[in-house]
DNA sequence: CCAAAAGTGTTCGCCGTACACCCATGA
DNA sequence: TCATGGGTGTACGGCGAACACTTTTGG
C-alpha cells in the first residue's frame, strides 16, 4: 500500500539533517573531548566533531547512537540532545541543520582501532583547536549543559570506571567546574546522599596508602528519586 | 558564481523540518496555552500547536518568530528552543522533524482577530485536550522547562503586563508550580533581589485596598548578573 | 461596620563553608 | 624515617520555612 503525501508537504523545501556528537571523557585528572579530522569536503582535514546524516528511518537519538558507535565501538552510552543549529550559512557545502548531542563515555572502554581509522584524538578541554563551522559553539553549549547537569544528576559517573575512588570523583568535579573543592566537604556531601557503595578493595595506583573503591548504586538513586530526594552536589 | 554541492551531500535523504510553538499566557490566576484547530490534512480539525515549515533561507529561531507572529501579531516575544522531535512515524503525512519552541506572551497584547482566523483558543493548563501527533509531549516538556527556568531566570515577567502587583506575581508563580506560596516569604524573596521598581500607582481592581504596582528593572537584573548575582525565586 | 485582600517581622533549623591534624605505606 | 596522598570532625553564618495580626476601603 502506498502512502499519499498530502499536497501541503510538497510545497516546502526538504533539508539535510545531520547529527554532531560532543564526546566527553575523563582521565589523568583532565576532562577531554574526542575530535576527528574531517574526511570529506568542505573543510577536509580540519578538526571537527564526529557527525553524520540522519537516516531515512531513524530518529535523531538513534542516529547519534549509531554515529557514536562508529567512532568508539560503544553502545548504551549516555547521550543527551543539546540543540538544533540552523543558521542557513552554517555549513558552506549545503543547507544542513545539525542537531548536537553530548555524550559521556568511559575513556578506557572505547575502541582505539576505530578511533585511529577516523583520525580521532583526545584533546584536553583547555587545548581544543579551532573546529569547523559552528562546532566550537556546540562544544561550549555542551560544557555548559554538563556543568548544569553534574550538580543535580549523577552524570559524572558515566565518565568514571565502574569502580572509582572518592579522590577520583572529586578530581572529576574539579575538572568539570575548574575549581578546587574541599576534600572533607566533598566527601560529606557525596556520601551523605547514600548512593555510593563502599567496596572492600583499595586502589593503590594513586598513593602508597591507597584509596577505597566505591560504586554508584543506581537502584538507590532511583528509589530516592521516586521519594522526591534528588542528587545534589554543591560546587 | 554558482555553488558546487559536494558529492557527499547528495547521497543523503533530505527531510522536511517544521517548527511548533508552545505558547503560554497568564490571566485570571491561570496559566494558559494558545492552541489552534489544524487547517490541513492529515488530522484536519483537531487541536494542535501552532506550527509551520522552516523556510529555505531562515534559521529555526526566525521561523519560530515568524510563525508566532502569524498567530498573535506580536514581535520581540520571548522564545526558547525546546527539543527536536524526530520519531520517523511522528507525522503520518510525511517524514517531518519538528523543532519545538516555547513562547511566553502577555495575553492581553495578542491580536484576537488573527487568533480567530486560525481558529485559536486559550486553554487552561488543566484542560488541554488531546493534541495531534506528539504535541502533548511537547507541551509537557515546555511546562517542565518553564518550571525550571522560572526559578532562576526572570521569565515570569514575560507573562505579566509591564506594570504588575506582587499578588499578581505570586499568583503567577503559584500557577506555574501548582503550589501555594507564603505571602511574606514570597515578597521578602522577590523584593530582596532588588530588581523590582515600586511605582506610585496602585491597582485597585483586585481589592478595595488596592495593591502597589511594580515594574521589573531589567538593567538592574543585567548588572547584577554581570556581578555574579543571579535571579532566584524559591518555590 | 464589615468583608476581603494587602501589607508587615521574627524565630528556628539546616545546609553550605571554612578550616588542621593524623594515618597508612612504599621507597 | 619520611614523603605522599588518604581520611576525618567541628563551629559558624546565612538562607529558606513556618507562622498571625494590622491596614485599607468600598459597599
Amino acid at each position: 500500500m502506498s502512502v499519499v503525501i498530502p499536497e501541503i508537504y510538497n510545497v516546502h523545501t526538504p533539508l539535510l539533517v545531520a547529527v554532531d556528537c560532543i564526546i566527553f571523557g575523563f582521565n589523568e585528572c583532565e576532562l577531554k573531548l574526542l575530535l576527528v579530522k574531517r574526511q570529506m569536503e568542505p573543510a577536509r582535514g580540519e578538526w571537527s566533531l564526529m557527525g553524520g546524516f540522519l537516516g531515512e528511518h531513524e530518529s535523531l537519538d538513534e542516529a547519534a547512537a549509531r554515529i557514536l558507535n562508529q567512532l568508539t565501538g560503544l553502545t548504551d552510552v549516555y547521550l543527551d540532545q543539546l540543540y538544533a543549529h540552523s543558521d542557513p550559512d552554517r555549513d558552506p557545502g549545503a543547507r544542513v541543520i545539525s542537531v548536537s548531542y553530548y555524550a559521556l563515555i568511559k575513556i578506557s572502554q572505547h575502541n582505539q582501532e576505530l578511533a585511529k581509522e577516523h583520525d580521532a584524538e583526545w584533546f584536553k578541554l583547555s587545548e581544543i583547536p579551532k573546529l569547523i563551522f559552528d562546532h566550537n559553539l556546540m562544544v561550549d553549549m555542551a560544557l555548559q549543559l554538563l556543568r548544569k547537569q553534574a550538580k543535580t544528576k549523577p552524570v559524572g559517573f558515566e565518565l568514571l570506571p565502574e569502580k572509582f575512588t572518592l579522590p577520583q570523583l572529586q578530581a572529576l568535579y574539579e575538572a568539570i567546574y575548574q575549581k578546587e573543592l574541599d576534600r572533607r566537604n566533598f566527601r560529606k556531601n557525596v556520601l551523605s546522599m547514600g548512593m555510593l557503595e563502599k567496596l572492600d578493595e583499595k586502589d593503590k595506583t594513586g598513593s602508597r596508602k591507597g584509596a577505597w573503591l566505591y560504586r554508584f548504586n543506581i537502584s538507590k538513586y532511583e528509589s530516592f528519586r521516586n521519594q522526591g530526594f534528588f542528587f545534589n552536589v554543591s560546587v
